[in-house]
DNA sequence: TTTTCATTTTAGAATTAATATAGTGCTGTA
DNA sequence: TACAGCACTATATTAATTCTAAAATGAAAA
C-alpha cells in the first residue's frame, strides 16, 4: 500500500481505505485506461471481497477529488485515467485500445474558446492507430 | 415533409419514410443537440404513434449513412448532430447545453496524429458557456 | 478492553439507455 | 384478393450504473 497515495488521500480529507489505495495503484500500474468492470476483475484477484458497487463509488469519489479523470469515448463503458490532467486520446477502432496523445491544445491551455470557460477537454481521435496500420499494410 | 431531405435519402437508397424524414428535419431545426429521447418526445406531438424504438433504428441507419453523427458526451445518453463531419463541441455544466464551436484542429484535417490515422474527432470542452458566465458575474 | 458512533463496504434490488424480438401493417405486383 | 418485402410498433431483454439498507470497520471515549 503506497504510502504516498495513502497521504495523498488523508490530505484531501478522504480516508484512504485499501480498496481506494488498490484502485488508485492499478490505474496507475496500467498504461490503458481499464473500465470498472476490468477494474474490479483484476482486483477481485488480490481481494475476493470486494465488490463492484465499491469500484463504482471509489472511482466517483477519487474522480470528484481530482485524482482520476472518466473518459467517456464510447456509449458502452466510461474509462478510467489515473492522470486527472485534460490530454488527449486516441481509439482504435480496430484494437479498441485508448492511447494517449502527447499533443496540446492551445483552447484548453488557454482556458477560453469563442467565450466559454473552459474547464476541461474530453478530446478523442477514432482512427486506426500505428500497430494495426502497420499489420494492415503487412497484409494482415 | 422536405423534398430535399427525401431525395437525400432516396439517393443513398433508403426508404424515405415518415419517420426518418421527420427525425432529420426535427435534427436539422434545432440548434441544441437532442438525445434519442428528447427526439422521440417531440416527434410524438406530431406522429402520436412513433415508437422510441423508431428513433433509435433511424438516428442509428441516419448515422450509418452519413447523414448524422452520434455525440458521445455524458456518460448518460447520446446524443445527435445533424452535421456528420467532423468539428467541436463546448458541453455547459450549468445550463447542460452543447454548442457547437467553429474552431478547426490541424490533427483532424492533416488526417494524422503521432502516426494515427485519424477518421473522426470527438472533441468536447467543458465548462461554463458564455452566457451562464455572464449571469454569474451579474450575480446570478 | 468494551462501547459508541460515524464512515465505508457489501449484496442485491432498482433504474435506465439502448437493443432485440415478434407480430402488425403498409405498399406494390400479379 | 393473395403475396412478398420492408418498416413500424409494442414489449421484453440486456447491461452499465446507481441506490438502498444492513453489516463491517475503525477511531475515539470510557
Amino acid at each position: 500500500m503506497s504510502k504516498e497515495i495513502v497521504e495523498r488521500l488523508r490530505a484531501k480529507g478522504v480516508t484512504p481505505t485499501i480498496q481506494r489505495v488498490a484502485i488508485l495503484e492499478l490505474l496507475r500500474a496500467r498504461a490503458d485506461h481499464p473500465t470498472a468492470e476490468e477494474i474490479f476483475r483484476e482486483l477481485r484477484e488480490k481481494f475476493p471481497t470486494i465488490s463492484l458497487a465499491t469500484v463504482y463509488n471509489s472511482l466517483e469519489l477519487l474522480r470528484k477529488i481530482g485524482e482520476i479523470q472518466q473518459l467517456v469515448i464510447t456509449k458502452e463503458k466510461a474509462r478510467y485515467d489515473p492522470n486527472p490532467k485534460p490530454h488527449h486520446h486516441f481509439f482504435c477502432r480496430k484494437c479498441e485500445r485508448v492511447i494517449d496523445l502527447e499533443i496540446s491544445c492551445p483552447f484548453a491551455e488557454r482556458g477560453e474558446v469563442e467565450g466559454h470557460k473552459v474547464e476541461a477537454v474530453q478530446a478523442c481521435f477514432h482512427g486506426i492507430c500505428a500497430d494495426c496500420l502497420k499489420k494492415e499494410g503487412a497484409g494482415g
